[in-house]
DNA sequence: TTGACAATTTAACGCCGTTAAGGGCACCCT
DNA sequence: AGGGTGCCCTTAACGGCGTTAAATTGTCAA
């Protein structure tokens, strides 16, 4: 009945189900079914699951990469910054985003122009490429990590997962250990601003211990 | 045959098993097998796989603080570099471990005297609770998002994964984004040295802006 | 009109997590 | 000593998963 697939095609309906029913429930055949097709038709456009995945996370990429360019970036700090609010953008906008795209592998070079771009600023700005580079990695695993605690804890913008009430957790660690209690609202609530707050510290560290003008 | 199963003889195997087949590989009927029973025995010692795997991470995090307890730091800067050590060698000590250890809910209490130890040091530093757990979790989610991308690298020490050769990944890129070629190297080896890099750079962040001193 | 080849379907395989039902076995009460 | 009780495990089975093999359709060129 409908036209035939493309790969852009497959991606983009699978990226949609994805914030339907989660990375567990993203079989092949519910992939299919949405696209009125048997699940081993997605067999002649990916070699197996995992390659789809690893198509679902470039487009992800894709879309940062968009993010990040709206906005020019004055500063080298800022420029760090703003990658990582673009990055996790992105991820927040799947449901398990984060998850999916740490388990999958880029299959193109499509993020290479980005990424060259992104780290001739840096040098641009008086850090050497490998610096540069690895300065990039330290604030991208804090992005990705923020992001998969934070999904752990809000699925989606609005939502709440199961097992985070932080009353409930209070109760439970008792008052032997009345710190750890009382803290809980500050690690389950109000992740916007505390991703900011690690930008803060992230990009100050990079500032001191790496940056063009640090004391090593 | 042999003993019956606990809890903690299920959890051992395991985690033990995890080491040799890796979470997809790590299924109920192979964990089953290792202990020599079939796999619906182990739903009378847990509701379900998830509840297993909660418990793993909940071992995990036990090695973590046996490991931290050991060496007794001086300031809140060893303290806190020493806890993210202490977390990054636990989860490299199983496969996966940093996936296991972030898709598992802790379902006891157990973590709460060390954590609130922790925070009892940084608050004796100076910082107030809420600083303190917020500032901890920004190091916390640096080292998890390391972890997963060095054990997706280096799934287990010694060992490297497909795909991230560094010499194929610059000739893939191309010369036209010879920065992003050139840094290859930088981002896919020597994660013992980039770790402590990073740890310096997020203590020196925390200290800037979020510290007993910080100007803000 | 026929043939080739791309794209999909049908059928099936072995594995997964999980549930239902029943059986053995230790222990306790009389 | 005998019978019940409840813990712990087995056997059997279910539906769904990713994946493969083979047959089938649709499309377009010669």
């Amino acid at each position: 009945m409908a036209t035939r697939l493309d790969r852009t095609q497959v991606v983009d309906t699978a990226l949609r189900l994805l914030n339907e029913v989660g990375l567990e429930g993203l079989t092949l055949r519910r992939i299919a079914k949405e696209l009125n097709v048997q699940a081993p038709a997605l067999y002649w456009h990916f070699k197996n699951k995992q390659a789809l995945l690893d198509e679902m996370a470039t487009a992800m990429y894709r879309e940062m990469a968009a993010g990040e360019a709206a906005a020019p970036a004055a500063t080298w700090q800022e420029r760090v910054a703003d990658a990582q609010r673009a990055l996790r953008g992105a991820l927040l906008r799947y449901r398990d985003g984060a998850k999916v795209f740490s388990g999958s592998h880029f299959t193109d070079a499509s993020h290479a122009p980005g990424q060259n771009e992104h780290l001739r600023a840096l040098v641009a700005a008086g850090f050497t490429p490998g610096t540069a580079a690895r300065a990039s990695f330290i604030a991208y695993a804090f992005t990705l990590g923020f992001v998969i605690e934070e999904q752990a804890v809000q699925p989606m913008p609005g939502e709440r997962a199961e097992g985070y009430d932080v009353q409930e957790r209070a109760k439970l660690i008792g008052e032997e250990y009345a710190l750890a209690a009382e803290v809980g609202a500050d690690l389950f609530t109000d992740y916007e601003a505390r991703f900011e707050e690690g930008l803060r510290a992230i990009v100050a560290g990079i500032e001191a211990t790496m940056g063009p003008d640090a004391r090593s």
